[in-house]
DNA sequence: GCCGTTTTCGGCCCGACTGTTTTCAGTCG
């Protein structure tokens, strides 16, 4: 069983949420957590960078100790330190602590008082009135604990597409408020992660008790969870939690950095402020021991007090962009405007909603110049895959669209399936007459990291293999990724002049972030297509951007922002 | 446990809100 930088974050955070209730120093606690978090950042693989005996203590947050610890994970897939304190601890405290209300002190005083050692027993200890009787608990916290308990069923965190259906709504409802300025969605939302966990929102207003009394009465809200005169926190009905800011004009600035983060950044630029005897706060910069703040109007006013240019809000998850800021070294993110076709999308030939001609006049509307139509091949038959025949129909189809429209080009396409051992699912000499190639994976996804890389190099052996579609599999929530040597699959990708996929559709996002990340860094280009199954779902391909905006890609990274001509030539010359 | 354009010891981001108190600890973001 191959252990996989996740295994490893796993384990550290687990022993960081074991020492915490134990009660060890606080600062000791969080360089786990942070060793953890910086791995998760990681664009490279753990294992690799120990087989090939690279320094670890060179990762931000890792030093002697840690490494130690994680080469033994390596190694033995376990860690010895986290089965000595499981001798001490009960393991499955550590559960106590996601719920909200509950950190280490508290879930510790559960356990050493009521022999509390798992959420089933706290559930019972709620149940039976006994959390109320301990000192400094109290009778409301025992009922929140309790609606905390039911809540917590299932994934708290929803799609940023999701998000933002909720979100626009209640914008909207905030801005009919008339003495309300400025209204901005901070958080994850802004910096534009993949799922977002809740909504923070900040106002800028003069009349705060009004506005907050305003947010509080919106319609969908289910539960007032906090209200204060800066600050309240709701729950709307679709268990999404919104916290709603409201403050000056003059910190707008210093508190949109402050609450959009991550908070690994703004930890980094408090302590850029620090060394120039400069305190950050939400509210502005001020100098040492005064009172007044010498900027926070505006992001540019913040980071220029700590001698940055203002850095995108995609970027700030603490992965390297303030040093590359200092060293005016930062990349110039792709936008949406840069791309100039979508490489992946399905019509009513297979299990698309749309004909090609809708599929072609809806990409025009949107302003591509060109389309490639992708449909299924045959081994998909639940979405009617195509077989030779039908492909050859669609082909003269397409030829005959084009000459009757003007302004859009649609390319040839297929996506055409990844068989068991690595071969495509159609004969080449049919596949040759398109214009390019999605190759996807949509069977046997559970194979071993070792076999489902090898099918996957072997496809993209075959010279008429353009680009790898969804390239992990992965569908959100349920779906995780499949099991693959992800550098494997780019080094034979270079090799053989094939790219990757960013998949836009919203529950896939495929590649992610990080993915994206660690095909620049080898020089590895990628697409950013849709996937759409109707002529709506084209406009998703703004969510395959975020990402790419996450994985610090640029113009040049990303083949279909080039124009038709260029883009056929490159699909063709790097073969 | 990590980290160092003041370094190998002594720091480690900062403020709001809640529930419990009677001036604050714990938690959260």
């Amino acid at each position: 069983m191959p252990v996989h930088n996740s295994d490893i974050s796993d384990i550290l955070r687990e022993v960081a949420d074991l020492l915490d209730i134990e009660g060890a120093d606080d600062f000791r606690v969080r360089s786990y957590r942070q060793a953890a978090q910086s791995i998760d950042n990681l664009s490279g693989n753990l294992r690799e960078m120990v087989k090939q005996d690279k320094d670890l203590t060179e990762l931000s947050g890792i030093g002697e100790s840690i490494a130690e610890k994680i080469k033994e994970i390596v190694s033995t897939g376990s860690l010895k330190q986290l089965e000595e304190i499981k001798q001490r601890v009960p393991e499955h405290l550590a559960d106590l602590l996601k719920v909200e209300g509950l950190g280490p002190e508290r879930v510790k005083e559960l356990h050493d008082e009521l022999d509390i050692n798992s959420l089933e027993d706290l559930k019972e200890a709620v149940e039976n009135q006994k959390v109320r009787e301990l000192g400094g608990f109290g009778v409301k916290m025992e009922e929140n604990i309790g609606k905390e308990l039911k809540r917590t069923d299932g994934e708290s965190r929803i799609l940023l597409i999701r998000a933002e259906e909720y979100a626009h709504p209640l914008v909207a409802y905030l801005e009919e408020f008339d003495e309300i300025g400025r209204v901005e969605i901070a958080g994850s939302y802004r910096r534009r992660k993949e799922t977002v966990g809740d909504l923070d929102i900040l106002v800028t207003c003069d009349k705060k008790e009004a506005v907050m009394e305003h947010f509080t009465s919106y319609e969908d809200i289910q539960e007032v969870l906090s209200k204060g005169d800066t600050r309240s926190s709701v729950r709307m009905r679709s268990g999404l939690q919104v916290d709603l800011r409201v403050i000056s004009d003059e910190s707008y600035g210093a508190a949109l950095v402050y609450f959009t983060g991550s908070k690994q950044h703004n930890i980094r630029i408090r302590e850029r402020a620090l060394d120039r005897d400069l305190k950050i706060n939400e509210y502005g910069v001020f100098k040492e021991n005064k009172e007044e703040s010498i900027a926070g109007k505006t992001e540019k006013e913040v980071y220029e007090s700590v001698d940055l240019p203002v850095i995108p809000p995609e970027l700030r998850e603490d992965r390297g962009e303030v040093k590359a800021a200092e060293q005016e070294n930062l990349p110039k993110l792709i936008t949406l405007e840069d791309l100039k076709g979508d490489l992946h999308m399905h019509t009513t030939y297979s299990d698309g909603g749309s004909s090609i001609k809708e599929m072609a006049e809806a990409a025009k509307e949107l302003g591509h110049e060109y389309i490639a139509i992708t449909d299924h091949s045959k081994r998909v038959t639940v979405a009617n895959g195509m077989d030779a025949d039908e492909l050859a129909k669609q082909i003269e189809k397409i030829e005959e669209i084009n000459s009757e429209l003007d302004g859009i080009r649609i390319l040839k396409g297929i996506e055409v399936d990844i068989l068991d051992d690595g071969a495509l699912d159609l004969p080449d000499d049919i596949l040759k007459r398109l214009d390019l190639r999605v190759c996807s994976i949509h069977y046997k996804l559970g194979l071993s990291e070792k076999k489902q890389t090898k099918r996957i190099l072997k496809a993209m052996g075959n010279p008429l293999f353009n680009i790898l579609g969804h390239p992990t599999g992965r569908q959100m929530p349920d779906r995780g990724e499949m099991n693959l040597d992800m550098e494997t699959i780019m080094e034979a990708a270079l090799e053989n002049g094939c790219f990757l996929e960013v998949n836009a559709t919203p529950r896939r996002m495929d590649l992610n972030d990080r993915y994206c990340r660690m095909a620049k860094e080898r020089g590895l280009k990628v697409v950013i297509s849709t996937d759409a199954h109707s002529t709506g779902e084209l406009e998703h391909q703004k969510y395959g951007v975020f990402q790419a905006r996450r994985g610090w890609l640029e113009k040049e990274d990303v083949i279909n922002t080039r124009d038709v001509n260029d883009l056929l030539e490159l699909l063709n010359s790097s073969k």
